[in-house]
RNA sequence: GCCCAGGUAGCUCAGUUGGUAGAGCACGUGACUGAAAAUCACGGUGUCGGCGGUUCGAUUCCGUCCCUGGGCA
């Protein structure tokens, strides 16, 4: 059993920029938490921990082998090591400082929680901001919810971590292909669809790689070309980014993946290294 | 063929009254606790078109050649 680990992928609105997997892929094998949210709602680290601890348990029970699958290290993280608790944050709170520049709420911050003030570069919108609302939504530091962690089932369960690093050249070779897809006459259909959904476009399926790109394509404020290079442009330093999440943060005994034996592309051996684990 | 304007980082360009040069983006490295495909930090990576000349010293001044764009024939 297959299930979804990337903070796109959740999304139904996005199929093919997200890149989920073919339905040739989901006939080999039962897949899930794919395309299962609606993009209307953000789906956050904690959202998905909570049903994947869920999926998880489920899988379990009828005796099955999940196989978590996905780029958002923050996910799984928050699912094998828990979160703060912090409660949910009040709309209003949110909305005030989300409508706020960056300058502006961390000025906000220092008069606030002081200590995270000094901890955050002043620059750093997604986390200024953060720990603005959780003061003033909660009343209590954000520094003080973080020692705590809960949600995590890294201890209740045996698990067999397996990192892919391959070549750069390799990774963004593929970056290049994929990004392709998103011009084809169904990718441009999901974002013309996606669009006329008119959301908020600080959303998190606003934000996916590619939608701005294309978007701008079909508006025709970009090039094919221009968006096609801007399109692959940010899909590599996304991958980059990952790339450093992914070889540095996990503990240093997971195994890394990150070359194909002599003579064998790397698709091979890695077909060979995961059919033990799929079968 | 002639006349202009250019040729500086991977790209678009700035600059040096002669002392071997710097911005944005790209690229590289890293950070990461409820938006993470997000957000952010650090780093200059270079025969300053080629060859000659003047000079202690030339990317800069002079000559010449090559290339690009525009104009005139």
């Amino acid at each position: 059993m297959i299930l979804n680990a990337d903070s796109a992928q959740v999304y139904g609105d996005l199929r093919i920029l997200s890149a989920r997997p073919s339905p040739e892929d989901e006939a080999r094998a039962p897949h899930r938490l794919y395309g299962y949210r609606d993009g209307g709602t953000p789906c956050s680290a904690a959202d998905w921990a909570a049903d994947a601890r869920r999926e998880i348990a489920s899988v379990q029970e009828e005796g099955r082998l999940p196989i978590l699958v996905g780029g958002t290290g923050l996910y799984i993280r928050t699912l094998l090591d828990g979160i703060a608790p912090v409660p949910a944050i009040d709309p209003e709170v949110r909305e005030t400082v989300r409508a706020m520049a960056v300058a502006e709420a961390y000025q906000a911050l220092t008069m606030e929680d002081a200590e995270a003030a000094a901890r955050l570069r002043p620059s750093d919108t997604t986390r200024v901001q953060r720990a603005l609302e959780v003061v003033r939504s909660t009343r209590r530091p954000l520094g003080e919810w973080q020692r705590q962690r809960s949600g995590g089932i890294g201890e209740a369960v045996a698990l067999r971590p397996l990192l892919l690093l391959p070549p750069r050249a390799w990774l963004y070779a593929r970056c290049d292909r994929r990004f392709e897809e998103m011009f084809s006459p169904e990718g441009l259909a999901e974002v013309s669809s996606l669009l006329e959904r008119r959301l908020d476009p600080v959303l998190p399926v606003m934000r996916a790689i590619g939608v701005r790109e294309v978007a701008g394509f079909l508006a025709g404020d970009l090039t094919r070309e221009q968006a096609l290079e801007a399109g692959r442009t940010a899909t590599r330093q996304y991958a980059k980014r990952q790339y450093t999440w992914f070889s540095r943060q996990p503990p240093t005994e997971w195994p890394r993946f990150t070359a194909a034996p002599e003579g064998a592309a790397f698709d091979e051996a890695l077909g060979l290294l995961l059919r033990p684990a799929i079968a």
